[in-house]
DNA sequence: TGTACATCAGTGAACGCGCGTTCACTGATGTAC
DNA sequence: TGTACATCAGTGAACGCGCGTTCACTGATGTAC
């Protein structure tokens, strides 16, 4: 029952491309090989065919979803010269929709995985370093072009956008079967108050209210 | 070998504190009753005289953290009329500290387990609600202290701030081990920018590059 | 206050189950001649 | 181009292991009288 290269490696993609799901979904350690070779179509005896173990699917895995979400990213944030609309609104008005939170199987892998990640080996913490970084440098240079600030300014500023965006979104999933108006709460904040450029928010009164 | 109620419910505890410790360590999913019984000094068939069940263990965990890390921020923000040191700024510089992110069976639980209760039961993530909601009241009543801001502008800025801070610690962590210079960046710049308040944060200069 | 007995937090062995991994086997593909 | 054989991606059963949970048992505590 020997396939042709193209069909084994097609099924090889296809187990990497259900793992990538499953695991952003039910974390690394929530699925078993056994469950996600049937997701993908096949008995869990061949699985070594294809990967040397759990945790090199794992890495895979990380890697697809990670590589995907940069290339939207880069493809939102270019379409602003289509659609006239920020890029970035467009970005944040997605990321932190209620869809967003409750679909982490097709969501950012970045937010799905990320607390796992800081249990995992260094190498599948390579692949996160290596798919943060992307992201890094998409916002960086997105927020670089059309204003006047340095390259070290967007970076800094692409560094706390991504942190923000990722920790309101998970504020927003740890809450939302628990509490789900504080769910709505943080994701309509981030979203409303992220939308601004620091920059172009206005200065705030400094009227000081007197000790005592 | 009856011990005294006292005992027993001194035992208990030390149950749920080891088990808060172990649970931000490695997840919920990642130490088993008979490890978490052993480090707490015990063995592990006793277990089900104190709980009904893992689970219920867990929220127990979850709930003690929380409260812990609520007191203490508490502690933090109202301790700068002693040291005279803005004590945002204090809290700051020791969230995002390596120290924290190296050490998260003592850090914060919010940004150990968030990712985690994502997929756990309604029971826990009403704790985690709970846990984050006190947060953001100490926060937003520390914001609002001493600014004219209104009680609405700093219930935003706490929800932005904590999202932030707990976003850039799970994304250090996820990278400490693979790009450990990346996972410094991170930390510092967040450091560094969220310590300013945005309000003080002076206006960029306005000088439009031209197109082309 | 003293005695008899129920309580219950411990112990340690056992339960079934699902896990990651291994293995013998199959049979069409790909290759050597 | 045709034949003989090695390759290898599948299948399905089995492996040892650790998991959450259960259970019979222990014996000092706490209670009833």
């Amino acid at each position: 029952m020997k396939l042709t290269r193209e069909q084994a490696a097609d099924n090889r993609q296809r187990i990497i491309e259900t793992a990538s799901r499953l695991f952003r979904k039910h974390g690394f350690g929530g699925v078993g090989l056994a469950d996600l070779m049937k997701a993908a179509g096949f008995t869990h005896g061949g699985f070594y065919n294809h990967f040397p173990s759990k945790e090199a699917l794992a890495a895979e895995a990380a890697s697809l979803g990670l590589n995907y979400s940069s290339s939207k990213l880069s493809h939102t944030l270019m379409d602003e010269r289509k659609t006239g609309r920020s890029g970035l609104a467009t970005f944040i008005e997605r990321y932190l929709s209620s869809e967003h939170r409750d679909g982490r199987e097709t969501g950012c892998t970045i937010s799905a995985l990320a607390c796992d990640a800081a249990r995992e080996s260094g190498e599948i913490q390579q692949r996160f370093a290596q798919g943060i970084e992307e992201e890094l440098m998409i916002f960086a240079s997105y927020l670089a072009k059309g204003s006047d600030a340095s390259p070290l300014s967007a970076r800094a500023r692409a560094i706390r956008l991504l942190a923000e965006s990722v920790g309101a979104i998970i504020l927003a999933r740890a809450v939302a079967r628990g509490n789900p108006s504080l769910s709505e709460e943080i994701l309509q904040t981030s979203r409303r108050d992220l939308a601004k450029k620091p920059t172009i928010e206005p200065p705030r009164l400094r009227k000081k209210r007197g000790p005592k």
